[in-house]
DNA sequence: CCACTCTGACACCAGTTCGTGTCAGACAAT
DNA sequence: ATTGTCTGACACGAACTGGTGTCAGAGTGG
């Protein structure tokens, strides 16, 4: 609804055909909406979501609310879309990362950890937003957002179950484990933050394996010792 | 600075003690400021930090704001003291419930778990302040919070230590791992509450026992098979 | 040059909240 | 009974925010 590419009926004598800039009006909305979602993401990222008015967002986006309601519904939606944004960059991360390694067990969750505390590292705002501030989400957002945090533990379980042998879990407690894993990592993310990073991301990296390890050996997942 | 026990040097003719509803005024100033604490507590629990006005929490608590700032400086504040208030009573529960099986790893850890999760489902709402909303708190505030929560790490280590061989984890890889750990069983919680409780209690404990067990076995704590 | 749309700045209202101040009445002690 | 404190209700101003409306001017294509 809110969108009418086609104004109306009354055919009023077109002198304008929607070209503005060199660009499509579509493309000018894009471009706005993508501006208003960096500056939405900077800012609750570092100074979390109730603390972000509407109209801090369109002065670091250097637009006004017209263009905000142009493009979000509200406050929660511009907080659900940037969630949604970061937390598939991250996705995207870990998987790119931990894809090419796919043979050993080891490597696999190395170069996962890895990725994952660089991401933090380079983007500490989008982390925040997507760990802190992403879980005062309350009613049904709060489902999409353990949904969305289910795409990890689903990534989690489909690189990992390869190695597993059967009858290791049952399916309820294997995924009780994978959630436990990723909500391990995410407060090791958050407390890293937190501490403004002053421990070395080589220690937070050892401790995460040797956790993963240890669920990967309880499992029985032997891995071959490293060379 | 807030508190004037002895009011003043000039020696106005005294005619009133202080008591009051049979109660001395340092009395009567702790209860109102409990009640408060409470319905704070309450509120924040299930509506949210930034949902709760503090004309809401003075009207749940049968007080005026007048009372408010008697007792807190600032709606943060509350906050803080009530992280604090959840925080030891949920520490405690935990320590009493595992302090009587220091002998065995297993039942350390299982009835550690089980404590944890009941105090979950009984206090859901101190469980969301604590877990979740607390997590807002910015700046050094953000830091007392990152403390308390040490509280924990620092229980599990002070539980599990007796069981560890030793050289096997650096300090730093152990506290590392400890607070992963405590961020699975915070982030199971989380999921826990936000879903409703429709996962049954035992598969919640049974998954994270097995991660806990994974943890042991690769430090090379290798409990007695269960009879 | 004209007709028309897109753009961005701003005004504005309604609602909420914080924090303080005021005040009449209840209560205690002499 | 009287004096003085304690109590709770309410009023009030200031600030902020969400969301909508208005408007003049720039840019576009004919």
């Amino acid at each position: 609804m809110p969108v009418n590419k086609a104004t109306d009926s009354a055919p009023s004598p077109r002198r304008h055909s929607g070209q503005y800039a060199g660009k499509a009006a579509t493309t000018r909305r894009r471009e706005r909406k993508s501006k208003l979602l960096a500056a939405g993401i900077a800012l609750i990222g570092d100074q979390g979501f109730n603390a972000t008015s509407i109209d801090a967002v369109c002065a670091r986006a250097g637009l006004t609310k017209r263009y905000f309601y142009e493009a979000f519904d509200s406050r929660e939606s511009l907080l659900i879309e940037a969630f949604r944004a970061v937390s598939t960059e991250l996705l995207q991360a870990i998987s790119q990362a931990a894809l090419p390694y796919l043979g050993d067990s080891r490597q696999l969750v190395h170069q996962g950890l890895r990725a994952t505390y660089a991401f933090v590292a380079a983007e500490p705002a989008k982390v925040r937003l997507m760990f802190i501030e992403a879980l005062s989400l309350r009613g049904q957002l709060g489902r999409s957002y353990v949904e969305s945090l289910d795409g990890f533990v689903q990534l989690l379980l489909s690189l990992t179950r390869p190695f597993l042998p059967p009858g290791a879990a049952s399916e309820a407690e294997l995924k009780v484990m994978a959630r436990g894993a990723i909500g391990a990592i995410m407060h090791l993310c958050q407390g890293w933050i937190a501490s403004d990073f002053r421990q070395p991301a080589e220690e937070l990296i050892a401790g995460s394996e040797r956790l993963f390890a240890g669920a990967g050996r309880e499992l029985g997942i032997h891995p071959e010792p490293r060379a």
